[in-house]
DNA sequence: CATGAATGAGTCTTCATTCAT
DNA sequence: GATGAATGAAGACTCATTCAT
């Protein structure tokens, strides 16, 4: 564990069912922070007072902002990631246009179940801070992905890690514009069928 | 043009050599600051400074901080929306292949032109005030891509705009994680073509 | 309560006695700043500093400077008011020099009692949002005087509030000379004397 | 002419037309400016502006902020110090009640002859520069005023002095009050009326 | 442990004044 | 002389963080 990743961590492990609590209230409390103020306004202070808090408590759980932010924002890339690998595991050896559908699904379940949340952590994965993370979460399920196009009977890939990295991306692309409101009138009802297309037709196309 | 428009309106119209001048030079160093700093600590004081002037200069050619991000951010939009226009508009009525190609080779020599100052502009892009530039240039530049696509003699688009979102889309994605160093080793050299591939295959895909 | 008010009023009420102390202290500090160097150079960070505090403190109290400044001459305002409001309840039904009396002496001893205090308020009346606070406070006592006024025995008066806030603003007149101290040396010991003989005279006269 | 007073005066004499315009036009400014912005806002960039030219011109005929707001307050302060004392050379000689009709007219034609202006100079008065201005002016008023009281054929004076800083406050007050709206409404037109019934009354009672 | 007042460095922004053109 | 861009000190205000209670 690095030096700048350990100032990042929480102050202590959340044991007790109480912490988690705390944990949860102050995770929610940023996200509606964020969400209401923006990300330079989200201060612990505020924070605090919307999870019913004092700042004091706050610093019991996280030792400055940005590791209360990385926690948040961790917290979310990991729900996403466990999603997207299990659905990569789960579709292992299958054919190709199953492991879109799949990946599409577990993909847009994750990030759309709490659109709010995925919505106003975009500024703090922008951020110094988030970087980081967002890269190691995209390694992680790039190789996850790969190995799972490996594994295709009907699909042979040149570059799998390529491959999976276009292949991650050119869902969180639309998926961004989606929850950042870019996309016209009625989309959202589409995206999951337009993902599919595009997915499958890249996958059966990268050969 | 709305109130918050205005307010992020450059304070004076560079009329001199002398002007235009200082406006680059602020362009340039709030690329810097921004690259070397992250936007939280990108001050109007550090551009300033960066930029060989006081921040009284500063403020003789923005009105604020927000502006002076704002003009610059919108600039990098500008550039990257014209290039997208010429490319769709010089596609018309080409087959859906050549659309893709014309498409990525666009988007990917504006967006990697000045990868610094792409890789900048995410985060102000992901603050209040980039959020509204960002969704107009994504609206019209949707608005293009859909006029080209109904033009293609090889293609029938049941919602043109739906497609133009996802096209626009699942390029920004992977380039988006290229800038941002998210992509595996030697993925760059491999962007053009497989984003050729995968926008080539959805097009060709999206009935 | 108009929103204009909204924003002077204080940030917090003072439950505790350290609070209660702060408050004092800000209050005292703002006027010794005010009378050492005048309303433009009162600045926050001199007043926390004279006040033996940062300047984070004093906006614990007060949510903007414009709100300190309100805070202490509305104290100062509702020191006289109270004052003459109670001179002109027990002056009611008493002949009109009795009145004069009493309005004249209440007034004083509210206005001269802290002389330093009353003159370093001026220049924070003659600002914008002084401006307000002293209209109230006149149209408030104008009110109470004109009603004692109606009560006396030995006058009528066709426009009472027209009588009332002549009354008023001719003590106020002197009283502000003597404060500046544009009046001759030893006016002051004459004051009160002469602000009876004034009154007395008007009252009598005003039919 | 001691060192303090020095600074204050205009850098040059406007001896030319064009300096006298230029000068008259950028009190005039002033007044525009004081009015709609208030004294802080009150910049020598926003008073030049206003007055059609460049902030180094008005640099040409004031040689810092402070002089330019003295100058326009001496001149106000000017014209009514003239007109009083017009009017109590006038008056000499005349019975009481006459002085009275005299010095009330002479003041209120000065005072209201520009409400704007009269008001607007308040806030430059209450300040550390506009105190010791509006001080001379009293003093010499009060001399004048002395004076001519102690001409009337009718009136015996204990002290000139003194009772000319009340005769002269006793309107100041009133006429302050006016100019900043904290008068009853139709107030105005009454006041010239009230203020000779005052100050007959107590020139009549102040023997 | 919780609290929340205190701290003061750090931001944005303004403005009097200067001086090169 | 006129201009107005440049300067940078100074002011209002915020907020992460600490620590006495």
């Amino acid at each position: 564990m690095s030096t700048a990743t350990v100032a990042l961590q929480p102050r202590k492990t959340p044991i007790q069912a109480r912490s988690a609590a705390t944990v949860v209230a102050l995770h929610a409390a940023t996200i509606q922070v964020l969400t209401q103020e923006g990300l330079s306004r989200c201060t612990t202070t505020r924070v605090a007072e919307r999870a019913g808090m004092s700042v004091g408590s706050l610093y019991q759980y996280y030792p400055n902002r940005d590791a209360l932010l990385a926690a948040v924002l961790q917290e979310h890339l990991g729900d996403v990631g466990t999603a997207v690998e299990q659905a990569c595991h789960a579709a292992r050896g299958r054919p190709v246009a199953e492991m879109a559908v799949s990946l599409v699904r577990a993909f847009l379940r994750a990030k759309l179940r709490e659109p709010a949340e995925s919505k106003a952590l975009y500024a703090v994965a922008a951020e110094r801070g988030g970087h980081e993370l967002v890269r190691q979460m995209q390694v992680r399920l790039t190789v996850v992905i790969a190995e799972m196009l490996e594994s295709a009977p009907d699909g042979r890939f040149d570059d799998p890690m390529a491959t999976a990295a276009v292949a991650f991306n050119c869902l969180a692309g639309p998926v961004t514009a989606v929850l950042k409101g870019f996309t016209p009138p009625g989309f959202e009802a589409r995206l999951e069928q337009e993902l599919v297309r595009l997915l499958t037709a890249y996958l059966s196309a990268a050969n």
